[in-house]
DNA sequence: CCGAATCCTGTCCGATACTG
DNA sequence: CAGTATCGGACAGGATTCGG
């Protein structure tokens, strides 16, 4: 429940701000943008949160009409959290200010991503004006969580579940194929650091051509 | 300063609510969007921020290379505080979670905006897809703050500063006028409420067609 | 075992008073 | 004008416990 703390400002964006401002809160909505979770796999998703902050961010998003709880039918007891359409629309607000974030001068590479995280970097870095040209169709695999990424008609869509006709097919740990697209890394040694790929390596060494790093912009001048 | 609570989480996005996740923020960038401000300008833009918080806001995204703080030089004495270029860069994040926000279905309007906030809120809801053929060229003054405003080629602009050659002026509160954006409300109305139009009617008239209000999305099925 | 409620502790926020 | 000092209260983080 909690007191709610609230700017009492007009303005529909800080408005926005007490609905999923609040610290996890867009976090949990980047975890649930590819289909529903349970509490636990939210809770293993989002290293570090609390169980109890967990609890209360899902009880405000779904007040607020965010998110929605169901209950699985049997046999498979429990239930699972899933964006509602107004939700789901939170994904250019999350693909922008990752873009935005993608030239922080601080940022550190060192920590690994969730594959919704892995999923939705993406979208965020994905140039159009790249892809000119450009049909791709690739298979994802993150520990059996699947993805069909389509390249077509300068536009990438990412989809959960199994690809129809997969030109290449990725098998392995997201954090393996991430520095393939951002960071140059040749898909030969991401092989030889677990990856599995399977089929037209080509196909996947193009793809990753199509998400260019920004520079990053200038640290403060420290006077420190 | 402080023991800086982070998402230890290699995605840029969580990075970057590292940097402006916190509460305020976000709105202390919003109001530095149209050009530097000072420590009381700030303090009074923002209603219901303490000072401390500002303090810390401000320390902690000079340090992250948002925003930057100049001395003025005499006779003025002070200091402002200014957006660094990436901290423009905010601006798509503040409208696409602007236009987010058209939908809460929880929005309240009683409140008022501040003038920044009026401001962007015109690139949050305008529809370029309505300004086929529309050339506007628009100077408001609120309470002395000028914006020169314009439409051409299905894009529209938002500068700070007076208008070269404005079809028509408007003055008053922003508060005033944007009933007559996002509300239907005729013009006539709003210079009855205390602004005043001069020059074009029309061109005013038109303008506003362009910022279409969305639906509100559904309100949770509360089952309490 | 999953989802959540209940401690307790530490940090951050909010409001006001005060200072260079 | 531009902050600092202070303090109560709200919220986050972590561990433990409970109910289905």
């Amino acid at each position: 429940m909690a007191g709610k703390r609230r700017y009492e400002d007009g303005c529909a964006f800080a408005q926005g701000l007490d609905v999923v401002g609040e610290r996890w809160a867009l976090l949990v909505v980047r975890e649930l943008m590819f289909g529903p979770k349970r509490f636990s796999d939210l809770k293993s998703d989002l290293t570090g949160i609390a169980t109890n902050v967990l609890t209360q961010r899902l009880t405000d998003l779904e007040a607020a009409g965010v998110i929605s709880r169901r209950d699985l039918p049997p046999p498979t007891r429990g239930r699972v959290y899933a964006l509602t359409d107004w939700g789901r629309e939170l994904a250019p607000v999350i693909e922008v200010m990752g873009r935005w974030s993608a030239r922080n001068p601080r940022l550190q590479f060192g920590w690994p991503l969730s594959v919704s995280a892995a999923m939705m970097s993406l979208g965020s870095m994905f140039d159009p004006s790249r892809a000119e040209g450009v049909e791709a169709a690739l298979q994802f695999d993150f520990g059996g969580e699947l993805f069909a990424v389509t390249v077509a008609d300068r536009r990438l869509r990412v989809d959960p579940g199994r690809h129809p006709a997969p030109q290449v097919t990725v098998t392995g740990d997201q954090n393996e194929l991430l520095p393939v697209l951002y960071a140059g890394m040749p898909v030969a040694e991401a092989e030889a650091n677990g990856l599995a790929v399977e089929g037209d390596r080509e196909v996947l060494r193009r793809f990753a051509t199509l998400f260019p790093m920004p520079d990053p912009a200038p640290l403060p001048v420290t006077a420190t």
